[in-house]
RNA sequence: GGCCCCGUGGUGUAGCGGUCUAACAUGCCUCCCUGUCACGGAGGAGAUCGGCGGUUCGAAUCCGCUCGGGGUCGCCA
């Protein structure tokens, strides 16, 4: 048979017709006529419809014996097909393959799932057959999709001036953070590397090496628990810059943004992106990543009722605490208050005012325990009107920002507020330097200890370190977190200082990042940088639900690679080379 | 570790105390069919309902445990 080039199937035009072609793919879906046979042919590209007439006997023999995913190779002109039978379904439909010859390269068995259309299978399946559910168009589309999103990410840097530059993977463990996975030494018996959970101090250190703008796709490890959105391993795109402040970041990030959604789906996003204060996200949205596709903005209350007779807002007021609200552009049932009375109690709230706007005034079980001062308040803060309700929280200012948050978002969901095609990007900025662990209630940073604090609250690390605010920032859209960046510290000393704010003493430092100390002493130029998760993006981009959907070879829930059976029993050869003895060798079962 | 959802021929579903010796679609096998495109038509094979135990005269259907999968909270500097 002929040695033409390979013609891609899904290329194939009515300006192509008349030339002989040699196509190679997989059987996608066969209709035997009896007579004629029609063949779609399958590969990355597309598809094509082949047919086989029994004028080629040969061909028309073979066409006949073809079954679901098996390979062949097509010889024949691409003629333009009859009048009145053109698919206007396909891309190829004006055009078919005239098979003159045609090569059977591999047989397939029926696939334990259909390959050739996009129907929900069980996932388990899927992946044991990866190979086959990447065959499928979803998933074809899916992992050409990253590539195209990865390509424009490379290219608008590029232009920019960014140097991709690759960081070790095998790094030395540092215990904050997420859990590491431990690589054990074999020519260092009793030490371990961790794989790394990102390249932060890398960058850091090639800013300081003068590399000024680095970026990188990078893998990074975190074994921590699953979701839709986090895998063992996962992607980031990870970029650092010299000689700037916030606004260079984010300028550099959004329009990098503005030029993937631009390149890749056609959709402008406008720049700038809005932005917010960390305090200003929770007064008004109730979390620290706000889901701008829809109003509801909670209202500060407190000043309304500063002197109410009414016990539980007196008693919250009191405390030190905070009443907010918001309207609610609707009327809504009992029913529907339950649950949003549900939602706030989830978060810690005690339970939630409501208030019905109506033509005559507001309804409300608690309405007699308010005066009219206060109802008339209430009115102007919140512009109720008739039809209306309005709900409200007293409590703690974090309790009554993360309990009305939630109100938002389900209030929101069940009344169907939210536009599904809408991209509200809105940066977060200003985040604390520090927070106090829920469980330890040590002070930890709240994003890492590399973050360099603002310059206006320096004066309060030592005093108040709660309230110094940092130079960090994190990318938001439709309410999830994209990813962060920060400005870095590249003073020794105020590295120090930020350290021993986080407890450490000055031994401690010098022993666990003494060599990024010692790097700061060399001329460390201001830097700092961003970095957000490809599986995400990748995964909005596409409309996924889960990052799975958007990776080749993910691992499920339990971290496992079912495909390969990943994890699998550690040799004891391996262990005896490595130095290691399981103390207690339970194995799973097997399945 | 907690909570929630799911588990029926290869695949996707229906059935939710007796008429289920389990239905439908698709896939698979055989035959017919020369313009189909989710081709069409005729026929056939294929599941004891994830597993174990219990309730009941009777269980795919109810209950308990268990295994497997997923979602989520904790966790993810």
């Amino acid at each position: 048979m002929s040695r033409t080039p390979r013609t891609p199937c899904g290329a194939l035009r009515i300006a192509q017709a008349g030339q002989s072609v040699d196509v190679y793919g997989w059987v996608h879906r066969r209709r035997d006529l009896g007579g004629l046979i029609f063949i779609d042919v399958r590969d990355r590209s597309g598809i094509v419809q082949v047919k086989f007439d029994p004028v080629h006997a040969q061909a028309h023999a073979t066409g006949g014996e073809l079954r679901l995913e098996t390979v062949i190779h097509v010889h024949g002109p691409v003629v333009q097909r009859p009048a009145g039978t053109e698919n206007k379904e396909l891309p190829t439909g004006a055009i078919e393959i005239d098979a003159q010859a045609v090569d059977i390269l591999n047989r397939a068995q029926p696939p334990p799932f259909a390959v050739n259309e996009d129907g929900v299978v069980d996932e388990q399946l899927r992946l044991r057959y990866r190979y086959l559910d990447l065959r499928r168009q979803r998933m074809a589309r899916n992992l050409q999709l990253r590539h195209r999103i990865a390509k424009a990410i490379r290219d608008f840097l590029d232009d920019e001036g960014f140097v991709e530059i690759e960081t070790p993977v095998l790094i030395r463990s540092t215990p904050e953070g997420a859990r590491d996975y431990l690589v054990p030494s074999r020519l260092n018996p009793g030490h371990v590397y961790a794989l790394a959970q990102s390249p932060q101090l890398y960058k850091q250190l090639l800013m300081v090496a003068g590399m000024d703008r680095y970026f990188q796709i990078v893998r990074c490890y975190r074994d921590e628990d699953q979701r839709a959105d986090r895998q063992p391993e996962f992607t980031q795109l990870d970029l650092e810059m010299s000689f700037v402040a916030e606004d260079d970041v984010l300028d550099v990030v959004e329009r990098c943004f503005a030029h993937v959604w631009k390149q890749v789906l056609g959709v402008v996003v406008p720049t700038p992106i809005r932005r917010l204060t960390h305090v200003d996200a929770l007064l008004r949205y109730g979390v620290d990543k706000p889901d701008l596709r829809y109003g509801l903005e909670i209202q500060e209350l407190s000043s309304i009722f500063a002197g109410t007779e009414f016990k539980i807002f007196r008693q919250a007021l009191g405390a030190g605490g905070v009443v907010r609200g918001l309207r609610i552009p609707r009327t809504v049932g009992g029913k529907e208050i339950d649950a949003l009375t549900e939602a706030a109690r989830a978060d810690g709230a005690k339970g939630l005012a409501f208030w019905h706007r109506e033509a005559q005034g507001w309804r409300s079980p608690i309405t007699k325990f308010f005066t009219e001062r206060e109802l008339a308040g209430l009115e102007q803060a919140t512009h109720a009107q008739p039809g209306d309700v309005v709900v409200a929280v007293a409590d703690r200012p974090e309790v009554a920002a993360a309990a009305l948050g939630s109100v938002r978002k389900a209030a929101a969901r069940s009344l169907g507020l939210i536009d599904e095609g809408a991209l509200e990007f809105v940066w977060v900025t200003e985040f604390p330097l520090f927070e106090r662990s829920k469980e330890t209630g040590e002070v930890t940073a709240a994003h890492h200890p590399f973050t360099s604090p603002r310059p206006e609250d320096i004066a309060l690390l030592a005093s108040e370190p709660l309230r110094v605010r940092a130079r960090a920032y994190d990318l938001v859209l439709n309410g999830t977190e994209l990813g962060s960046g920060s400005i870095r510290i590249h003073d020794p000393e105020m590295q120090q200082r930020v350290f021993s704010g986080l407890g450490m003493t000055r031994d401690d430092a010098e022993r666990r990042f003494g060599f990024l100390l010692n790097a700061f002493r060399y001329g460390a130029p201001p830097h700092g940088g961003f970095a957000y998760g490809l599986d995400r993006v990748v995964m909005l981009a596409a409309g996924e639900q889960t990052i799975r959907e958007v990776i080749a070879f993910p691992k499920n829930q339990q971290a496992e690679e079912v495909m390969t059976d990943a994890p699998a029993p550690a040799d004891p050869k391996q262990l005896r080379e490595l130095g290691l003895e399981l103390v207690r060798p339970t194995l799973k079962q097997g399945r």
